[in-house]
DNA sequence: ATCTAAAAATAAACACCGTTTAGTAATTTT
DNA sequence: AAAATTACTAAACGGTGTTTATTTTTAGAT
């Protein structure tokens, strides 16, 4: 009598064959190229077919967004060996700007497209556990900064979010091609890459010198 | 004999025909609603006749990215009033984030969608003057700053840079709705703006703490 | 084994999209 | 008035997300 298991077992594998080409079409070839039709194609069923296992679209973006999201709490992981707080919260901006700069368009799927960010909205405290999750890591980083006696009369919560609103600034600049005003632009690439690399110590030294 | 000049302005006020009313689109029902063939039907011409003018979509959208600049710089325009320049710096920063909130979508026709830098790419130093005005009248604010003793052994263009990095991170977050993640997100609006607005303040307190 | 009801998959259509091509209509020049 | 140039468009191509009606497959009961 084991059929309704087994039926349940062949729905969660449909959604992860789907969800698998989606990934595999949206690093292969960008964002555009996630079409129902591409992933039907792939995964050889129709293109109605994906509606059985997903409400529309959007519900699809969202679940490549939830792994996106997982990516990058691994790029944080490495971070527990560095015990100076201080020294961990400069890494972690390191760690998300390779994250970013290595994963453009998981990036862009994270935290400019505003599709994912749609398809929750009602139901924020269910979805959004992720990017909670992440944050928080950048919190406790602060907070643990701050116990160590720097950034003194700042509000963790403020400092938090000024952080992270400069990284992702820095970030989402250079993915979207907007830091090519700098006049020595050759080899694109690799300026992008090292203005931003510039932008970061500047604002390290910065935040050295608010230690006090 | 004004045969020719007629026709070439009977050209330009095509071209001002179309991308007034791809404009019109843009602000009345958002950027998936600019289509040529929406266009073509409110000036009444067939889609294809929009490809007389314009070589393609981009080269459209890229015209509205130039209003959409001129827009920006005449929110600086009131800040000449600010002989301080650490409080026209502020004041900038405000001003920016009050042009970022009040027109969404021109922020992100800007600044956070890559459509319209693809259509420059190649010819940047004739097409990009518009992004290089607005950085330089940050960029003269910081180094008059410096000139008056603030922000000393930091590097102007680095600075720069930074402060612009934060406030369009804050700004494009903002906007993206990705600020959702503070937990008393009721009229999510005012929550929203809220969280700029503190998240600026602290950032203004830093740059205070960085005058010395 | 057969019939039936439920479940799964699909073909085909709808309403869009950007863009191109080939042909028509209007205008200017000769 | 005829020829040449310019302005315009109908129709098609290949794409998109999504829905509806229909067919195929599967499961359970007789």
């Amino acid at each position: 009598m084991g059929v309704k298991e087994r039926k349940e077992r062949d729905k969660v594998e449909m959604r992860d064959k789907i969800l698998q080409s989606a990934q595999h079409l949206f690093l292969a070839k960008g964002f555009d190229q996630i079409s129902i039709r591409n992933i039907a194609e792939a995964i050889e069923y129709s293109p109605a077919t994906i509606y059985l296992y997903f409400k529309d679209k959007n519900e699809i973006i969202h679940a490549l967004h939830l792994d996106g999201f997982r990516l990058l709490v691994r790029h944080f992981e490495p971070l527990v060996k560095f015990t100076d707080p201080f020294e961990r919260l400069i890494e972690m901006g390191n760690a998300y700007i390779k994250f970013a700069t290595n994963n453009p368009g998981v990036y862009e799927l994270l935290f400019v497209r505003t599709e994912p960010m749609k398809h929750i909205t009602n139901r924020l405290d269910e979805e959004w556990k992720e990017g909670d999750r992440a944050f928080d890591v950048l919190f406790q980083t602060v907070s643990q900064c701050q116990q160590s006696g720097h950034f003194k009369g700042l509000d963790t919560q403020n400092l938090s979010m000024m952080i992270w609103s400069f990284i992702h600034g820095l970030c989402s600049l250079g993915i979207s091609n907007h830091i090519t005003h700098v006049k020595e632009a050759r080899d694109k690439k690799l300026v992008v890459d090292a203005v931003m690399a510039s932008t970061y110590q500047t604002f390290q030294t910065v935040m050295e010198r608010l230690k006090a």
